[in-house]
DNA sequence: AACTAAATTGCAACTCACTTGCATTTATAA
DNA sequence: TTATAAATGCAAGTGAGTTGCAATTTAGTT
């Protein structure tokens, strides 16, 4: 399975393109240059990238700004990326880990520089217990952080 | 003191007209109709509204939307309401508890009918202990679930 | 290789939440 | 009452994201 050959990055995987072409096919999508680059780019950046980040590495004038907030919309139809408002104003995508695709992660992001980083442990279990007892079910979550970092200090 | 005086609701207090004038004195805002209204009718609703929300609470034709926008603004900026993102499109506005500006509560909003439901307790010391040993200072945390609710399911 | 149907794209126009500049009105304090 | 600052309405603007449509590309089939 292609997955396992995949080499692990902090997130998910570093995708080649012909690992996206694989994962494209594996969903009946078109293996198209601005969807293998939009697969590739997200995994190989360290953090959660917005559309419009996405259609500068593409190149800007290589392809419409639609274009890609259509093929983002698709990934997120079929699991493969998942959409995070970080508290700016527009989102921020990233690779779903598709070995578990119930794992994810948060983040920090520094009111002063931007700059993003990782939380990986998530526990939320006295949370999810009492929404559960409120009788909600197929509870999803966001939880994300802001602050100012070390070197805005 | 005013606040004590104050009627508690499950989230803050209950401010009559006159409560309003005496928060828009204390913080040197002329006291609006408007102003006065906005800070009314958070304090009443059982959930955070939205701009075009408290809009239509005031009457639509009554004013203009861009001054409910400025007038959050300005609660913002003064501390009175704090804006929520509930994953939705728009933000939502919520009076800040005025006898402990730190407490804040959470939220489920079935993904179904809409319906927002408060959650009370919130522990996330183990993700604040992480967050301060990146460095990061002055942290602050949106949480917020989604799910489907007991009439939806 | 040629053909067809379905998927994808570019483009331009649009939506919608929110903001802003400016002229006018209103509140407050002297 | 009057001067000054604050607040408002209105209209135009922003910026992220969406959509309809015609043209292009992909993929599967002959």
């Amino acid at each position: 399975m292609y997955i396992n050959r995949m080499k692990k990055t902090c997130c998910a995987h570093a995708l080649t393109p012909r690992d996206a072409h694989e994962l494209l096919a594996l969903h009946g999508l078109n293996r198209t240059e601005i969807k293998t680059q939009i697969l590739v780019q997200l995994s190989k950046s360290k953090k959660p990238l917005s559309a419009s980040e996405l259609h500068q590495k593409l190149g800007a004038d290589s392809c419409n700004i639609s274009s890609v907030f259509r093929s983002l919309t698709q990934f997120q139809e079929i699991g493969l990326v998942r959409e995070l408002n970080l508290g700016e104003d527009f989102f921020r995508f990233e690779l779903v880990n598709l070995e578990d695709s119930h794992h994810h992660h948060h983040h920090v992001r520094c009111r002063d520089c931007g700059d993003i980083k990782l939380i990986e442990n998530c526990d939320l279990s006295n949370f999810e217990k009492m929404i559960a007892k409120m009788g909600f079910k197929q509870t999803e979550h966001t939880l994300e952080f802001t602050g100012v970092c070390g070197k805005c200090n």
